[in-house]
DNA sequence: AGAATTTGACCTCC
DNA sequence: GGAGGTCAAATTCT
């Protein structure tokens, strides 16, 4: 029996999905006031990995309506069979264990899905990539930039979902391996990139929702792109990510491409980065 | 020129 | 032997 007609789905997950991206621009705040050897700190950031963790599953479930079997299989990991009475929790320990068949070194210290993996308070450099079989998309390899410097045995994959519901988005599936040990040199703050200044800045809500953008917010999207500016070491994922934002805007605009007229705010809030010419 | 990324080869685990 | 993770040379970028 399902409680939500389709259309009433929709609405959640997209609430859910925003839900979600608040909540990784979040983490990329705090992770750098955070201290490093702190258990509060540790558990706060298992917290908003578990609160994200928890999203996706909600998301799955109301993707898949009442499909019972399929909702058991979801919040209970991955079950093979399940006709016989063992309890979850073995049942559980025995899906990770099956995922995490290598990394051996590296403990498995958190896992996110993300409309874009993007800056999560650290800088990484890319070390491999790999095609997963049975996988739409590669995976990514990601270590610490400072593991050269001081050793840092941080690293992550990313790997993009194969399909996000309503197909608009794209979603990411990042895991963590290893805690960072380097110091704060290699954190990484959320900046937005004003290219009238050539100066970095935190995002700041209050610059996104300016009225003074507003004029600019009229120039056609030819001149956008001429001025779209990435930030240095931005990964191609993220680049991809906000060129195709860029042109979903064009497309799903309702003034056409000669007068586009965007909210600053609401760009700002669904995407950690903001981007204007 | 140095840094960062890409990509094929190699290694490890099951 | 296959799949996933890492290395390192080649390539691209700044």
């Amino acid at each position: 029996m399902s409680l939500f007609r389709d259309r009433d789905c929709q609405v959640v997950i997209n609430m859910i999905e925003h839900q979600k991206a608040l909540m990784v621009e979040l983490r990329g705040m705090v992770i750098p006031i955070l201290p490093s050897d702190n258990e509060q700190a540790k558990l706060a950031l298992q917290l908003l990995g578990d609160i994200l963790s928890c999203s996706d599953k909600a998301i799955s479930m109301l993707e898949l309506g009442g499909d019972t079997n399929k909702l058991t299989n979801i919040v209970g990991g991955k079950r093979k069979g399940d006709k016989h009475s063992m309890d979850n929790h073995n049942l559980e320990e025995e899906a990770k264990e099956s995922v995490n068949k290598r990394r051996k070194n590296a403990e498995h210290t958190g896992s996110t899905v993300a409309q874009a993996p993007h800056n999560d308070g650290h800088q990484w450099r890319k070390y491999g990539q790999k095609w997963i079989s049975r996988a739409k998309h590669s995976r990514s390899y990601y270590r610490c930039a400072n593991s050269k410097m001081q050793g840092c045995p941080a690293t992550k994959t990313v790997q993009q979902m194969d399909s996000s519901g309503n197909g608009t988005s794209k979603l990411f599936n990042v895991d963590y391996y290893g805690q960072h040990i380097c110091r704060g040199d290699g954190i990484a703050n959320p900046c937005v990139v004003d290219t009238a200044y050539h100066s970095m800045e935190p995002i700041n809500q209050t610059k996104c929702n300016s009225p003074t953008l507003e004029h600019e917010a009229h120039e056609v999207q030819d001149e956008r792109f001429e001025n779209l500016c990435m930030l240095q070491n931005m990964p191609e994922y993220l680049i991809e990510f906000e060129l195709e934002r860029a042109f979903e805007f064009t497309v799903n605009s309702p003034l056409g491409s000669e007068h586009l007229m965007f909210d600053d705010s609401i760009r700002c809030e669904q995407s950690p980065i903001c981007i204007w010419g």
